[in-house]
DNA sequence: GATATTCAGTCAATCGTTTGACTGAATCAG
DNA sequence: CTGATTCAGTCAAACGATTGACTGAATATC
């Protein structure tokens, strides 16, 4: 049971398979008349006719396929809906994505550009598992896109997640809301995410005349929920007088409530907590909801897709950006208004429930 | 700077093609010297030549892309190591992955299969976000597995998770720690988990001489931790005697551990408690750690890949096999032998730090 | 009435790789 | 010395879709 070729459509509506091609590629105007071309979409319709894309696109010299170079995405949280995005925006516009996970190495990278090579891809995207700085091998492809990561030199367009005005939104609601001491647990890494998110802290500082206390400041290597638990514990002994905290994501977040339930502190009313991320699994699931930052995953995604595309498409040079993409606030229930006074340690813990 | 060809390699080590492609195979004794042979390797690597896989497929009828109809995975947390496992196991063995998401509908999947047909795909994986039978349209393609689902017809390999057995595991581990009154947290949809998950819930009580009332057994149409919380709290007001819950999964668990903490009881020492699918963000991020159930994600996108093209390169018929895969546990800390007596609700709940 | 134009279509080359059929020279057996 | 075999290659036909060049008939123009 052989696939059916043009050949078949022709035959069965008694033109040549030339006939046929232009018919179902809709150029037959001048060729042929509105009979013989109905007849051929008939017959088409009838044996099931799919074109061979193998076939055109040899012939063609594009492929519409998009090779998608994820790093360590797959293995990531985030992964489902950047990718999601990227395959719906690709399949709006009739292209694919040849997807094929790499590791964040000249080589495993270059291996990803061979393949896609073979393949013919008409454009490549990289796709990072986090925001940073990625160095490629030199030039495969003439068509090339990052999201949530940058080529280190600058040579291809990226969609990344603008994490200083982003994080400038969170720290304008803790403001309003009438906060002083706000305590940052972030992390160590050096990562953009990590130094422009200190930056807007610093400047948020200023700005909304905080405590500029050294010490509201935490950091960490790790950023799971067991480092938040620490650090939240460790500047609330140290800061009593804190009334919110901004975590770095949401596991740090997630931290900070188990902190404050350890030391028998409600959340939002003894203390305010705000995440960044929007993990919803966390986010959403926790109790009181978290008030975060949604990175925009699928945004990127699209865009990054919708860029390579026209790229492929443009006969001119389009010339190179690196776009910064501001992120949406979700407005749960950990932000409200400062507690009066300091917290107060000398109580005993909260009873438990003991037999 | 048109890709290099076959022939450009040809002519560099001054031979035809067919030579340069039957050395390149590694199918050219009896053909040429190994000298020659030598002349074509070096000629092509100083080239960078990669074969054009568009004209290898088009003539060996044979693409060595694997389509991956995804029905609603790339949304889900789970969809990572899925597809990653299926990315990287076929990898492995020289094949590639078209990846497109799809609905849930007839339609929708048809369409899938459509376009895998135009790219030629030499299998498909059907990919489903969770447990359940799907409706396939009519058979279009000679090799086709299913992973985390199977098709209502029962005409392709399947993999999915041995939910009873699975579960049994973790309903042992209550029982040997001591437990005899064991609250269920289950979902209503009337999916192969709770189902399955049921039945082996009810299989524990009686091999374990469990508490056999109804009402220990709670149900929701939804999954969320807020169910978790409401069925939790009702079921323990109901039954202080309970010492576990038994979560359907690990946000319903999460759900159970915020309502032991409303009720201020410790985990695992007043409360035990087990989920199920191993959300690391929950379970791992978890005070204390959620003892769970691993669902196994990446053994089925593994092995689905590996009987797909097991079927592609095999000549005789292999049978249709429905494997059920057993899932590890993951030992955290949330059970602990039963704490002695009933709950005590009439003491006044914990205090709280304010002001 | 001769020529030009339009119409409705067919022909054949092309994309790059693979591989069975072929070839011309050298070697070998008897 | 003759015929068969091996060796080291080349040739050319696929695979299926596309499209510029062509064709033969009908119609239009002057």
């Amino acid at each position: 049971m052989q696939p059916t070729t043009l050949a078949d459509v022709g035959r069965r509506a008694n033109v040549s398979t030339s006939i046929a091609s232009l018919v179902l590629s809709g150029k037959y105007e001048g060729r042929c008349t509105a009979e013989t071309a109905e007849e051929v979409r008939k017959a088409a319709l009838e044996l099931g006719y799919r074109a061979n894309r193998l076939a055109r696109s040899l012939r063609n010299q594009s492929t519409r396929v998009l090779g998608l170079l994820s790093i360590e995405v797959a293995t990531s949280p985030y992964a489902g809906s950047m990718i999601l995005a990227a395959q719906q925006q690709a399949r709006a516009q009739d292209y694919d994505l040849l997807f094929v996970e790499v590791e964040n190495t000249l080589d495993s990278i270059q291996q990803g550009f061979d393949l896609m090579s073979e393949h013919q891809a008409d454009g490549v995207l990289i796709f990072s598992y986090f925001h940073h700085s990625i160095d490629l091998p030199p030039r495969r492809f003439k068509n090339i896109v990052c999201a949530n990561g940058f080529d280190s030199e600058g040579l291809y367009d990226s969609f990344i997640p603008n994490e200083y005005e982003s994080f400038i939104q969170t720290l304008d609601l803790l403001a309003e809301a009438g906060h002083k001491t706000v305590a940052l647990l972030t992390d160590s890494s050096g990562y953009p995410a990590s130094v422009e998110r200190l930056r807007a802290f610093k400047s948020a500082q200023r700005k909304h005349h905080w405590s500029e206390a050294e010490t509201l400041i935490v950091s960490s290597a790790t950023t799971d929920p067991g480092s938040g638990f620490n650090m939240t514990t460790e500047v609330l002994f140290r800061h009593p007088e804190t009334t919110a905290v901004v975590a770095f994501n949401d596991q740090l977040a997630l931290g900070a409530y188990q902190a404050a339930q350890e030391l028998s502190l409600r959340v939002p009313e003894d203390l305010s907590i705000v995440g960044f991320d929007d993990l919803e699994l966390i986010s959403a699931g926790l109790r009181p909801g978290l008030t975060t930052v949604r990175l925009p995953h699928s945004e990127m995604g699209n865009l990054a897709v919708k860029r390579l595309i026209q790229r492929c498409e443009s006969e001119d040079q389009l010339s190179i950006e690196k776009h910064e993409i501001l992120c949406n606030m979700v407005y749960r229930q950990s932000v409200a208004a400062p507690r009066l006074g300091n917290l107060d340690f000398s109580s005993a813990p909260a009873g438990k429930n003991k037999k």
